[in-house]
DNA sequence: GTGGTCTAGACCACG
DNA sequence: GTGGTCTAGACCACC
């Protein structure tokens, strides 16, 4: 429903967008053959260069989430959603992977990481808490101004 | 007793230069007043340059975690320890939050986050055990040539 | 007999609608003066654009393989069957010369090359075996609905 | 030793670049480890806008042909010419496939095909026999005005 | 010096 | 309208 990016983070803008897309894909939010937002609506919406879009969207065709239909937009693959399902479970068990080998680098035992990891995941739910500097794209058109 | 990089991480030399001896200092594994190897040292057994240390230790310097001491090189601070470990605690800390703000946006639920997480926390090497592409440094200088 | 396209392949739609009707009439499953299928027939069989029925066809008149019937739709030319074996000539020399250029550029030498297309010419499945995503359409109109 | 591009070619630049570079790491004229021209360097000898030559490397290190040395420029990855010569092999392939494809749908039968092509094979060596509007690049730097 | 990212704007082919 | 390619030029981080 919603591609959301935040042009202050540090994650290069290509790379939000292709993570955004992969996880809606996985989430079905877009569909199996379904036409995803064109480029320059996108970028439109983002306030990002075309090419920034261009550029999400071709890994995205790289990773067999998104196919062009020539003329008319970019849809999502045949077996788009599983892919995205894939990819994303690939990228979230690198996340914590990388994470776990740079705490464990710190010299803390596994059950200190442990129980401080469980408390800051109970804490609250920062889901975009705070929607300073974040910009998003809804997926039916009359919600932005 | 041991700095470890990695070249091919996405992590900057410098910042895992600083990261991995502030750590060391937090664990007490160089002590108040304590020497710590030589910007040279360093450089030539990471294979890295010396300009990226001297980075590094300026930092360290910035931190309050090392001093100078002319003539000689560098030592750990009087509270050298303490101010390390809260430096620890805070890199710790802002890692994970950063991970679970990410993790979230993919969709996922807490308790799927929970359980990959936990899964992965129990399956790993303690502390990168296949140390392929990772160049170290020992305590003890005559290891390397 | 048969107009196939493949709405994937890297080649313009248009393109492939122009070099499979000159194949056609150069191998004279049309004949001089027999009526073509129509814009609007192709159009629906294969699941096209009219317009790009249209811009094929037009591209076909001006190398002279079909002339306006005006009423009745487009037919082949006088010396229709002719022109297009000349064409099909040209379209095929050229096809495999670029292929050569292109081939010997990757340092591989004329006996690897020879041998390689060997190889694959004597494999391979004759005409299309597997009509995954291609489309086709039957000179009888009565196939689709 | 030589990277060569067409600009009027109909292969976008970029996919040339890729093409050529894999082909000479496929040919170890770089080796393992060696440092491939600069992005700049090559930009500056192609007289090609930076940005392709970028987007070119950066599939080059998809391929895991390319790695980033930080700081130092591109090398071959350490099993660069073997993943090199695969993806050869599989352009190669795949570029005789599709022209076969494309010729057996135009009629002729396999032994036309097949006499045509060796008799194009055989002709001549047009290795850039017409070197008109090729611009290369030398290893050594001293060919260049 | 190196590569990486982003913007701006242009032109093209396709449907 | 769509995506694809290319140029030009800027700024950044890293070594």
């Amino acid at each position: 429903m919603l591609i959301q990016i935040d042009p202050s983070s540090d994650r290069p803008l290509y790379e939000q967008l292709i993570r955004q897309m992969t996880f809606l894909v996985a989430q079905r939010a877009y569909r199996e053959h379904e036409l995803v937002p064109s480029v320059r609506e996108v970028s439109k919406s983002l306030a990002v260069n075309p090419n920034t879009v261009v550029r999400a969207y071709r890994q995205l065709q790289d990773d067999g989430i998104l196919v062009v239909r020539r003329g008319m937009g970019m849809a999502v693959a045949e077996t788009g959603c599983e892919r995205a399902a894939a990819v994303r479970e690939g990228i979230v068990s690198q996340r914590i992977q990388d994470t776990l080998v740079e705490l464990r680098q710190s010299g803390l035992a596994d059950s200190e990481i442990r129980s401080t990891f469980l408390r800051l995941l109970d804490n609250g739910s920062p889901l975009a808490a705070d929607t300073n500097g974040t910009r998003g794209i809804q997926k039916s058109e009359e919600t932005q101004s």
